[in-house]
DNA sequence: CTTACGGCCTGTACGC
DNA sequence: TGCGTACAGGCCGTAA
């Protein structure tokens, strides 16, 4: 699922189900997922109500009456259910991995087939330090991201602009969907140097990047495999795509009548119009 | 410092 | 049908 609009719509799902409600119980159904939970975990929450959802690139964070924050990345294939009210529910199937049991009687479930996700805790006040934390990137919604610095973390990088809008430090939340997405349309192409997107192309990328997201968001992000929402309905920005999982077609930005090629760029799937992106 | 690569996991789609 | 291979929305550690 998880891009910034992605992780998003999960954040924005959770909050009104967990705002205000006390952790009465936490399940850890294997002792890990990329890493391991930390000693006193569960411990750490049970008893906490918890105050607010935020997010940091692609992060979650849950913060917590007394500063306790847990912190949640999806890796590639988490996802939260919700059970309301103690439903009985299915069996936990093999992927389910946390449960979190909440105030009202209702669960939060947490779901990883491939286990790249985690979750740890951290202190609200060090957060900023915090490993995962201390070289993000600008969040590419907020006014600290414009043209003149990206440029300025764009300097001296000689990897293609595919790639270093993929480092997490340029900028966060972006993955493989949207950076493909906005790349597409500034009119630019993956494979250009980074540090050549400079001044007025630079603006017009992070326009184009804040473009992508906020209408990623709007429709509540891109279901490809994986149900993006906590409720289990489906967002929809899959199918305003111009260029992602595109390959073969025609390319959609007016007069350009190019077609859509899936290149490979670092062993990850590239996908761009030759004739539009320079 | 930067960049490239392999590895972490499982599921799915596709070709033979 | 079954099997093997490639690939998937992310990130980290290592090596050069």
């Amino acid at each position: 699922m998880p891009e910034l609009p992605e992780v998003e719509t999960v954040r924005r799902g959770l909050e009104p189900v967990v705002t205000g409600r006390t952790i009465s119980a936490v399940e850890l159904r294997r002792p890990d997922l990329r890493i391991p939970f930390p000693p006193g975990f569960c411990s750490g929450l049970v008893g906490r109500r918890m105050d607010r959802v935020g997010r940091r690139g692609k992060y979650l964070l849950v913060v917590c009456g007394d500063g306790t924050v847990l912190v949640i990345h999806l890796g590639m294939s988490g996802r939260f259910t919700i059970v309301p009210n103690d439903a009985p529910g299915p069996e936990p199937g093999p992927h389910d991995h946390v449960v979190l049991h909440i105030g009202d009687g209702g669960r939060l479930i947490y779901t990883d087939p491939r286990r790249f996700g985690l979750m740890t805790l951290a202190p609200l006040p060090e957060l900023e330090t915090h490993r995962f934390f201390k070289d993000l990137g600008p969040e590419p919604l907020n006014a600290g991201f414009t043209g003149a610095s990206l440029s300025r973390a764009l300097d001296r990088r000689r990897s293609s602009i595919k790639s270093a809008l993929l480092d997490q430090r340029v900028v966060a939340g972006l993955g493989n969907i949207y950076v493909c997405e906005a790349l597409h349309r500034a009119g630019l192409s993956p494979r250009r140097q980074a540090h050549t997107v400079t001044g007025p192309c630079a603006e017009r990328l992070v326009g184009c990047v804040r473009g992508v997201l906020a209408q990623a968001i709007a429709a509540g992000g891109s279901s490809l495999k994986d149900y993006a929402r906590v409720d289990g309905q489906l967002g929809y920005f899959q199918y305003a795509f111009a260029a992602y999982d595109r390959a073969g077609e025609v390319c959609p930005r007016e007069d350009c009548g190019g077609k859509i090629h899936r290149i490979l760029q670092h062993g990850r799937s590239t996908f761009m119009c030759d004739s539009c992106q320079r």
